[in-house]
DNA sequence: GATATTTACGTCCGCCGTAACTATT
DNA sequence: AATAGTTACGGCGGACGTAAATATC
């Protein structure tokens, strides 16, 4: 091995393998020109003495054996590296920086808004990024390390190597129109959910703990007369008389939708955690911090600290935690 | 804060901090010009937007307390990136290198040539760098971050921050010249040994465990004839009559030593343990394990990585490891 | 006046972006 | 043809060393 490697081009390296094994999306991601990483890429494997990835052609296939192990140790100095920046930045007083992050519709749409807003209040100078879209795509965002928060409700097994720490818990309600049928059930079932077509999340529908195997070990099978990727759409169409509507207990707001109504439905289905995560190996900023104990009041540095140096404790830590149900 | 800090800035930074604040000595450690290291840090406290270093007049007085923090964050960045070289050089196959270490007299000129022969003929075109020094001076250099392993007896309190491996262990033996009166005795005791003049290690005269405690609390106060920092010296004047040597087990040469006596002490003198030690953080190349190996062939890849994990297991990982009494 | 740090200056090297080129589909 | 990666080129900026200046003791 001849010569220094440097930071930044891990930096490159490490983009590269995230954005998968595109040198321009990963020039895209770090706001840099193709040419710029293809040749610190080049330089960064000549003084190695040997690839970091395998090309067919011109194109980069996969990482090879090498990459693996150097990558992994690169990650973890590049983080280390930024942890210092994050530091610096504290202790300087810096209150400029960026918080971004990743969510579902719902979290961003209901259950975000005052947090942000709190958030805006006391650091005025931060500039958030919000992004929206499923699981796999927070998680590819995650992963792709454009954004430094992810919040999201179960789905843990796509975020692997992130701190997830549970924030609140949730169940689902079922909304109906007024004057439907089932305002008059008392305490509902099942058996009476399924005799009307269902309206609730596509998701909700495929996985280990779907709807589709709750009612099936039931033994029934309702009609799903639509599946839709945010609450709104559901409400929408329970109000043009659809069906019943199946949606998070977050996501129904007393004032706008009064023209429904919401019936308890804790009783039939498993409740749900919404978590926040963050890269192992971060050091979050102070205002990140913040963030968090606005977003869930039981956040504490200390509790973020500990949960972070053994995420296989998180569960222990949480445990005498109350967390609220919403 | 404005502008990017970069990896060599802090790294200058901490070759200051480490070299006693002086940035003229830092310059040498690193093999720079003296003004680089000024422009630098000044560009790096600009950057940071407050300083590392307390200053009066143009000298470095100390460090600041943001300095601190900031040190030690740094120190790890640069550890990691210095962990992803050695990483690195490793895959590649590289021979090349240097091993840098320090140690005492007694281990450089009766322990390691051995050791050291066998090193450089596994792997001939690493540099060998072998300081020698009494325990402070060790200490320093490793402060200093000059040398890669310490190899020392006792001083553990010196060596902060570090990962300290047992290796072996040795008592001290009593050298006479034949036909001294101390050689018709079967079972030396201490107050046998007091009867004579003493000629010993400077350092085995102060410090906590040192002889002169041993004998004071048998009530005894031996003469101190000479007191030497290696053991050439001392066996040199016991030669010349001038008292009873004491020395380290490993100092006596079967053949080259012919001439003199040794009478077994270890039932009158605490054993002692060498151990070799290295900066928490670092990542030992493949030579580096190998140097240990041939060292202490308890010492194997396996148990220098758990050590190095959580240092305050080593007790316990070697405590079933029956060390080596030479 | 000696020592240590800072400032000044000239040079060189490295990295970047634009643009042209090339391989692959 | 379009897409993605590489090579070529020109320019800018950062970092270094030498040498001079300036504090500080």
């Amino acid at each position: 091995m001849s010569g220094e490697t440097n930071l930044q081009q891990w930096r490159f390296a490490l983009a590269v393998a995230r954005n998968g094994l595109s040198v321009t999306s990963a020039a895209q991601a770090l706001g840099v020109s193709q040419p710029a990483i293809s040749r610190a890429l080049k330089a960064l494997e000549h003084t190695l003495g040997f690839d970091l990835f395998v090309r067919q052609g011109r194109a980069l296939t996969r990482v090879t054996p090498e990459g693996e192990q150097l990558l992994d140790a690169a990650q973890r100095a590049v983080a280390e590296f930024n942890s210092l920046t994050a530091l610096a930045q504290d202790v300087a007083g810096d209150e400029s920086g960026s918080l971004s992050l990743a969510t579902t519709h719902t979290q961003a749409r209901y259950v975000l808004p005052p947090v942000i807003t709190e958030f805006r209040r006391h650091h005025p100078s931060v500039d958030l990024n919000l992004h929206q879209g499923t699981s796999e795509q927070i998680a590819e965002m995650v992963a792709a390390d454009r954004v430094q928060l992810a919040i999201a409700t179960g789905s843990e097994a796509l975020f692997n190597d992130m701190v997830l720490l549970p924030v609140y818990r949730w169940h689902r309600q079922v909304v109906v129109p007024r004057k439907h049928p089932l305002t008059r059930s008392a305490r509902l079932t099942l058996a009476q959910l399924a005799a009307f077509p269902l309206v609730t999340y596509v998701f909700s529908f495929s996985g280990q703990s779907s709807l589709q195997q709750i009612f099936a070990r039931a033994d029934l099978s309702p009609k799903i007369a639509l599946t839709a990727r945010d609450s709104d759409v559901i409400k929408t169409y329970v109000r043009l008389g659809l069906g019943v509507g199946i949606v998070a207990s977050v996501a129904l707001d007393p004032r706008e939708d009064s023209d429904l109504v919401a019936l308890d439905a804790a009783h039939l289905f498993p409740i749900h955690t919404t978590w926040v995560g963050f890269r192992r190996g971060t050091r979050l900023r102070e205002h990140t911090y913040d963030f968090l104990a606005f977003f869930g009041p039981h956040l504490s540095r200390r509790l973020i600290d500990r949960a972070s140096v053994d995420p296989t404790r998180i569960p222990e830590l949480f445990r005498r935690l109350v967390l609220p149900v919403r």
